[in-house]
DNA sequence: CAAACACATAAGCACACACTTATGTGTTTA
DNA sequence: TAAACACATAAGTGTGTGCTTATGTGTTTG
């Protein structure tokens, strides 16, 4: 909801990390996060629960497991802010285009 | 340059102000960057470096004013970014064809 | 039901960060 | 050329942040 949470949660690359993790799997719970990454248990619940705040992931217990997820729409607001910026300027307009063209390929 | 000086130089929100600030205008000395809102002479000075060291925006001195602009490439790294993480990126590329078309028109 | 397990929370610590006041640097003006 | 001006930089300070160790909470298993 609030921009600021937002954009400080995604200023830590290591919470990065874990969103990006959790994006590219169907959900995953703390522990499974954990592995090939350097974190303790706890960092990893507290960056989770940053991650929770900004409403960025959503959690769902699963017996002693928790199922963490992304929020498909927690991006939204960071998404309508960059592209009021970056988008609508017409010195970028062929740039654009050019990104447009490669992305119909 | 660096995708984490990035996010970290927008975690700010005096920042991002400014930063919506300059996209508004067409180049702001740091002077006339200040009025309206309350912030020291340094701190905006000291914001427009983490600003610059981002690449988020240019100077250029003008005289004993320094003209400050958004960089126009500054965002794209966060763009991209956000653009693989968020379903609602698809919309916005839509409204962006759009644009463009009428644009050709 | 006791132990093991998955995770959260509390408390403390080192460092980063955003601000302040003071001063430095470069340019213009009177 | 001295003063005024626009801005940068230095140094110090309070607060935020990300980590650690220790312990708490809830669930499953033997």
């Amino acid at each position: 909801m609030m921009e600021n949470h937002i954009f400080k949660a995604l200023a830590d690359p290591t919470r990065r990390t874990i969103f990006e993790k959790l994006a590219s799997a169907d959900g995953m719970n703390a522990s499974a996060l954990r592995d090939g990454m350097t974190i303790s248990q706890p960092a990893m619940s507290q960056h989770l629960a940053v991650l929770r705040d900004a409403k960025l992931v959503q959690e769902e217990r699963q017996g002693r497991f928790v199922q963490y997820r992304i929020n498909p729409e927690g991006l939204d607001m960071i998404v309508q802010w960059v592209a009021r910026y970056s988008i609508f300027w017409p010195e970028r307009v062929n740039a654009l285009r050019q990104t447009l063209k490669e992305m119909d390929q």
